[in-house]
DNA sequence: GTAAGCGGTTACCCAAAGGTAAGTAGTTAC
DNA sequence: GTAACTACTTACCTTTGGGTAACCGCTTAC
């Protein structure tokens, strides 16, 4: 039962296995990549940050950028004008994310517009006796 | 200093941001992700699954199964041999998520490469102890 | 009879994620 | 002097994700 092909697919899974969770071990939670995201159109304030990311307090925002910088995702500019502002930039790195934000845009849509067309045709239940 | 470019780009960005926000609600936690990559190189038995995903417990596997299924990720096949033995099977549907699986393994892989090379040579720390 | 394997479930617990609201410090505006 | 804006921080609380370990019913093996 076990053919060498068996065997090199289960390794390939397993590598992507430790691969996934790595990724996912990084971007955990519900808001890095989000934030990400709304910092991929240009840089952005605190406040700008807060209304762009709906729902997130800034409690959250702030512990997130800290995470964020301290992973070398964003940067934080201090900008001693008067009032002080601070501008978050992404870093080159996070631009390295861009397939995997694409991958969940691209697929958040499609199961977007799944569920609302499930909500529109409640199911066609098939008898399944 | 709002041009129509920007305010597309912002337009887009915003879409952006939601799309990865409804993909990360259905995928959400450490563990969605890895039992699909787990599953996707053949049907598995909870047992098996539970060897595969290292580091999850029974409850929280039987748990996201339950969920995955629920969002019709999985399919759950009874077979009534004896001893009855239950297998696990990646829908269509979830087979929709390769490109989010493959950008998160490709990102992953890369990311371990990064943070072992950074290991190899600290940046001018102090402290090598 | 007892152990061991399968496929879980249940009860209990903890830590972390996340939310609310108030406060801080500096500046500008009225 | 007081309100409002910037960029947060702090204290407090709730929720939930996840972990441990025991247990269940069933079957096979010794």
């Amino acid at each position: 039962m076990l053919q060498l092909q068996t065997i090199s697919a289960e390794w390939e899974a397993c590598t992507a296995l430790s691969a996934v969770q790595d990724a996912l071990y990084v971007l955990n939670g519900k808001w890095k990549l989000p934030i990400i995201v709304a910092l991929s159109s240009g840089n952005k304030r605190f406040n700008e940050l807060q209304k762009t990311v709906k729902g997130i307090a800034a409690k959250v925002l702030s512990h997130e950028l800290k995470e964020l910088e301290l992973n070398g995702f964003v940067i934080r500019h201090v900008y001693t004008s008067t009032p002080v502002t601070i501008e978050y930039e992404l870093t080159e790195y996070s631009n390295s994310l861009g397939q995997v934000v694409d991958a969940l845009r691209i697929w958040g849509t499609m199961h977007r517009e799944k569920i609302r067309s499930q909500l529109r045709q409640p199911k066609a239940v098939p008898e399944t006796t």
